[in-house]
DNA sequence: GCCAACGTTGGC
DNA sequence: GCCAACGTTGGC
């Protein structure tokens, strides 16, 4: 089982917005990264854990847990003229994007701020804190996962 | 294949 | 709203 970090613009889509969801279960559609893609698509599996992450909001940080519940099959929102995350390149035969199903498992009681991600030395090398890094899907350790719990 | 121009992300 | 850091596009 693998650790991952998903960031969504809480304006857009909040974990409570998640929770709130038939079985607390939504898919991620909407990723036009290919690096993220990727991971979602050749690596994401079903019971893998996830931090919800809060972007582009007044308190930046990881907000609570969710899992894979669903494996990467394509995301038709690339193929919708009408959706904002249209593309013109996708097709039935080449989806061009995918997404993966998560569910929600739980609020932290606190948000796990950016800044506090930052302070902690034991994340130095996360890729999430490190200058420039705009990946909309990120890979976590298992040590870097069990040292964020600790801070909730 | 290079690289300039442009678009996006996301913290602040 | 600013802007740094990327990623993508497209002319050549």
């Amino acid at each position: 089982m693998a650790y991952w970090l998903m960031k969504s613009e809480p304006d857009t889509f909040s974990i409570d917005d998640l929770r709130e969801r038939p079985n607390g279960t939504e898919h991620w559609d909407g990723v036009r990264n290919y690096q993220a893609r990727n991971m979602m698509r050749d690596q994401m599996k079903m019971g893998d854990k996830v931090f919800f992450y809060h972007s582009s909001c007044p308190q930046p940080g990881i907000a609570g847990i969710a899992e894979v519940v669903a494996e990467a099959y394509p995301d038709d929102s690339a193929q919708n003229p009408e959706s904002r995350y249209f593309d013109p390149k996708a097709s039935p035969d080449e989806p061009r994007w995918y997404m993966v199903d998560v569910r929600f498992e739980r609020k932290f009681k606190r948000v796990i701020s950016l800044a506090d991600l930052k302070a902690e030395p034991a994340l130095g090398e996360m890729k999430l804190v490190q200058k420039g890094s705009r990946l909309s899907i990120m890979p976590v350790t298992a040590e870097e996962w069990r040292q964020i719990l600790s801070m909730e």
